[in-house]
RNA sequence: UGCCCGGUGGUGUAAUUGGCAACACACUUGACUCUGGAUCAAGGAAGUCUAGGUUCGACUCCUAGCCGGGCAGCCA
């Protein structure tokens, strides 16, 4: 059975996606490779908070171990003391979590792997295929040549077997000094694969890990410790980004000199999302140089950003689903990820009205005292949302953009001497417009109801061009709205001078907006539609007593693509 | 100028593995509408990087180019 609704396409339940990645594992299948097993990993390391683009990998990962009946596992790579942290570890179990995987039992650490990984080493030692290396940081370097001239051997490359395995015990004993020596296999200098150059294995660290403690100063390098990570857990497909593709000889060097476990490699492209960038370092670079308030700003690719805007897992995952996996580079049109989260939120979110830029509107010929509770319509995709009570009355509050004084040609909102509806009230026509006579600003409007039009009421034929939204002026809460836009200018915002091309508008705080008082209610995260403006949602640092809402994606606007184009 | 990878509408991903280039987003137009939302309908847009070759037939296979990306951390 095909279920067409989107928000759903990433259930089991729904044609699976193609791409090249399940072809390999659809051909191993059918060669009864693996035992017929399917096994994936997501392997971060603890380092920086998650983006989008590990939301791919996550998707990738957790989705096809889903699809196939098989396992993913959760493995940190933890291998680099100096740079990672724990706080990371909670952040992205969090995230990973909140985007709906579970990895159950299997919460793995490379470092778990730190004993084993040193009896391995002791093997290759053993087998004459690595050696301890006295030569300096700068002495490596220039023995491994360039991309172009092999590289030369290093002095202490024939060392014998036994003299290896004492030092290599001695670099673990603490005995040497950080950058003293290092262990390294014995491969191919003249490799046109630098990675095959000899690569280092150990480096001696006197760094305490967080979760071995003090125990190693030696600590294994990622080309080490990864793919050996990956063969202890059995892991058939070991999924990661293009630019490990050219590790992928050593780490089959390493797994085939064992005689360890195989899993096979398998590279796919990182996602690019036009104007913003993705790098941990340039999102460093944002957090720590004030260019945005944190990691989780909600103008952030980061997960928790994207969270805190508003965003649903449901729509990473469609929107992760929709993007596809491949091999060339890509920049994905962020208005993908912007309609898969309307396409989630309009299904399931309560409408309400909302002005954010109030405009006085004082109905003339509405009784003063009068209070009307008109019906309003919950949610128009889905009626067992219900309908709620609104307040009308003769003061009101419009959006300012909803009224023009001099209207051009395709204008169907509020101007003089022309009527609009009021949604779920009553057409209205404007009689009046006060301006404040220092600053010609418009201060407010005067207009009269049509009495014959309210809304039900099935009395009246009229139709007019225009509904807008509106709040009755005294029984509003106040609230505070932020505005987002994209953080960058320029679709693909890279070079040196990447951070010129931010976007010095990407946040607008607007203070005095009206909201329906239902609103006051509202608790951290809610979401909403304010009606023909957007989607949004109560912000972390929101109180009863001081509503904030941010804005996560606009509605599509017409109206904007016309005025913009004339 | 070494090795590895890639090149299909504006963007991204497909093409039963050699058989009429499809889907989505974006864009344009129209219908409908008490959200200029949603929905529905229509349309423009690639002849598959180039040149050869194999074949009845090539996005797919072969050859040679061109263009783009990655690689010279005791980072991952």
């Amino acid at each position: 059975m095909i279920d067409n609704d989107p928000k759903e396409k990433s259930d089991s339940s729904s044609p699976k996606p193609t791409n090249f990645i399940r072809d390999i594992i659809d051909e191993d299948l059918k060669k009864n490779k693996y035992e017929r097993r399917v096994q994936t990993r997501f392997p971060p390391e603890p380092n920086g908070y998650l983006h989008i683009g590990h939301a791919k990998s996550i998707c990738l990962n957790f989705g096809i171990a889903r699809d196939y009946n098989g396992l993913c596992n959760l493995r940190f790579d933890d291998t680099n003391p100096s740079k990672e942290e724990v706080e990371y570890v909670d952040s992205i179990k969090e995230d990973v979590k909140w985007l709906g995987f579970d990895w159950g039992y299997r919460e793995y650490y490379a470092s778990d792997y730190f004993d084993q990984l040193y009896e391995y080493a002791i093997q290759l030692i053993k087998k004459g295929v690595a050696y301890v290396c006295d030569l300096t940081g700068d002495q490596i370097r220039e023995h491994r040549g360039t991309l172009t001239a092999p590289g030369k051997e290093s002095p202490y490359r024939n060392r014998s077997i036994e003299e290896n395995l004492d030092l290599f015990e001695r670099m673990k004993n603490g005995e040497f000094p950080d950058g003293s020596k290092t262990l390294r296999a014995k491969i191919d200098m003249s490799s046109p694969n630098i990675n095959m150059r000899d690569p280092i294995m150990y480096r001696i660290l006197h760094e305490a890990h967080d979760r071995t403690g003090d125990k190693w100063c030696i600590y294994p390098m990622y080309d080490w410790a990864h793919g050996q990570s990956d063969s202890i857990e059995k892991i058939t497909h070991s999924i990661c980004t293009l630019e490990f593709e050219d590790h992928r000889p050593l780490y089959d060097w390493f797994v085939d000199q064992l005689g360890i476990f195989h899993p096979q490699q398998i590279e796919f492209a990182r996602l690019n999302l036009s104007y913003t960038v993705m790098s941990k370092r340039r999102l460093l670079q944002l957090v720590e140089e004030g260019n945005v308030n944190g990691w989780d700003d909600p103008r952030m690719p980061t997960i928790c950003g994207l969270r805190r805007r508003g965003y649903t897992p449901e729509s990473i995952r469609y929107f992760a689903e929709r993007i596809g996996v491949a091999k060339r580079e890509n920049i994905i049109d962020v208005a993908l990820l912007e309609d898969s989260l309307r396409e989630d939120l309009n299904k399931r979110v309560l409408r309400t009205m909302a002005v954010l830029k109030p405009l006085k509107v004082i109905i003339d010929n509405y009784p003063d005292e009068k209070v009307e509770m008109l019906d309003a319509i919950n949610n128009p995709e889905d009626e067992k949302m219900g309908t709620r009570k609104i307040p009308f009355s003769k003061v009101l509050y419009i959006e300012q953009d909803d009224f023009m004084e001099e209207p051009p040609k395709k204008f169907f909102r509020l101007s003089p001497g022309n009527e609009v509806r009021l949604r779920y009230a009553y057409i209205i026509k404007c009689v009046g417009v006060v301006k404040n006579p220092a600053t010609g600003e418009i201060e407010e409007l005067h207009c009269t109801y049509d009495p014959e039009t309210k809304s039900g009421s099935g009395q009246s034929q009229r139709k007019v061009k225009g509904t807008i939204h509106w709040v009755s002026a005294a029984h509003t809460v106040n609230a505070e709205v932020r505005l987002y836009d994209r953080l960058f200018n320029v679709e693909n915002p890279s070079g040196d001078d990447w951070k010129n091309f931010i976007n010095p508008a990407s946040l607008t705080i607007l203070s005095n907006c009206k909201m329906e008082q239902s609103l006051i209610n509202a608790k951290k995260q809610d979401r909403f539609q304010f009606e023909r403006l957007g989607y949004f949602c109560v912000d972390y640092d929101s109180m009863p007593a001081n509503l904030i809402f941010n804005r996560t994606v606009t509605l599509k606007d017409t109206w904007a693509k016309i005025a913009k184009s004339s």
